[in-house]
DNA sequence: ATTCCACAGGAAACAGTGGTCC
DNA sequence: GGACCACTGTTTCCTGTGGAAT
């Protein structure tokens, strides 16, 4: 008698032993009571902002460091308190985050923090408007409001990227923007994951930005251990529901890649799911290690389906032929166009997709030069052939090419 | 020493979309 | 309703590249 499999999963979850009381505390963003080996930094981040209590304006300040190294968390939580310390005082200050990773566009960016500080879509519309013209509204707004704006821009490196390329100066207008402002003040919070984004960087920007600099190191190995044994205490129903060796590999993986402790904790969530589904007593080494094949594959899978379609048919076009030039693969993406009905892109907009397609670890590219033959680029795929069915089998134009 | 291949990849221009402002 | 703006995706044009062939 086959089984249906929701009901199965139904059962499981109603009967299966529970490993995980706290789901919560197993994602990256989660508050804990203290953040471990993070004092100095916290300090720092303090002494920077400690002005404010004084009534008078604090530094623009630059965080550096690794992915999952805490920083947006140890920033966050020290300006909640400094804003809630001088919330009674005479310099009342308005904290506004956004992540530039999360808006396509320097202008959505600015329309973000329009609307944190409370300019409605009448007064700051979503598009449609210079990027000047919105800063100036911005500006105005704390100006005539007397607001004293933190502005915590994270992965501010993306945000410098998209700057550079459009030749806007708009970060360098927000670090002067207090000679603009009488009563009101703009700090700025980066935060950055790119120790090197400051190079490209016009010198003025750099000078008024990182008037306070902090620079947050990776954890090591030792320290992603302990800060997993305080999460497993607060989101498993039992301490001893994760085997130390369970632990021990979950910290060893993240700490081989850089230290990212959100990759760690990630991997713990996905390793206890797996363990309750089972209905294990508790998780172990095994459960970690499909945790993280699982997790790359499915990053595979996500990226794959969120690329266009031409994306799609090259990388296609990739697979069908390993090794290949670039010419060989452009050709190739030229016939599966044919098939498809689709117009081709040209070889220069398809070069630039696969670099593209390259940066995100799908494909490898490795530049030959062969003489006579000229200089190309060798392509092959670095997933499987079969999670690039499944991720683009479901698309109905191309089914039928794979 | 020079030539030449097969591109890589930068820069600029353009088309199209979706909006505001006056 | 026309001028203007931001933005994305694309095309066109161009310069640079390193080693085999000559």
């Amino acid at each position: 008698m086959t089984v249906d499999p929701v009901d199965r999963l139904l059962e499981e979850a109603t009967t299966g032993a529970s490993i995980i009381k706290n789901r919560a505390a197993l994602r990256f963003d989660y508050m804990p009571r203290v953040i471990k080996h993070r004092d100095d930094e916290q300090e720092q981040v303090a002494q920077t902002l400690l002005p404010v209590l004084k009534g008078s304006r604090p530094s623009n300040l630059l965080v550096y460091g690794r992915p999952g190294t805490g920083k947006t968390l140890v920033v966050r939580r020290v300006l909640v308190k400094v804003q809630a310390k001088a919330a009674g005082g005479g310099f009342p200050i308005r904290l506004v985050y956004a992540n530039s990773k999360n808006e396509t566009t320097l202008y959505g960016l600015l329309v973000s923090f329009g609307r944190q500080l409370g300019l409605n879509e009448k007064r700051i519309p979503s598009t449609g408007l210079s990027i000047s013209e919105v800063f100036r509204r911005l500006v105005n707004e704390i100006k005539e409001r007397s607001i004293n704006a933190v502005f915590v821009i994270d992965e501010i490196d993306h945000l410098a990227r998209i700057t550079s390329r459009s030749h806007k100066d708009i970060l360098y207008q927000m670090t002067r923007a207090n000679e603009r402002l009488g009563d009101g003040s703009l700090t700025l919070v980066g935060i950055s994951n790119d120790l090197a984004f400051k190079d490209g960087l016009d010198p003025r920007v750099i000078s008024s930005l990182g008037e306070e600099e902090i620079v947050f190191a990776s954890y090591t190995t030792g320290q992603i251990r302990l800060i997993l044994e305080e999460r497993v205490a607060d989101s498993l129903e039992r301490t001893d529901a994760a085997e130390p060796a369970a632990l021990n590999l979950c910290a060893a993986m993240a700490g081989s890649e850089h230290g990212d402790a959100r990759r760690a904790i990630d991997t713990l969530r996905v390793a206890a799911e797996a363990a309750e589904r089972e209905g294990a007593a508790s998780i172990t080494p095994g459960h970690v290690r499909a945790a993280a094949a699982k997790m790359e594959e499915r990053k595979e899978i996500a990226a794959l389906r969120s690329y266009p379609l031409h994306e799609k048919l090259l990388v296609i076009a990739v697979m069908r032929s390993p090794g290949a030039s670039t010419g060989e693969v452009y050709a190739a993406y030229r016939d599966l166009c044919r098939r498809t009905g689709q117009r081709s892109l040209t070889q220069r907009r398809a070069t630039q997709m696969l670099s593209e397609v390259e940066m995100s670890g799908i494909v490898s590219g490795r530049i030959t030069h062969q003489g006579m033959h000229g200089r190309t680029k060798k392509f092959r795929l670095l997933v499987a052939a079969e999670t690039v069915s499944e991720a683009l089998g479901e698309d109905l134009a191309l089914s039928e090419l794979l």
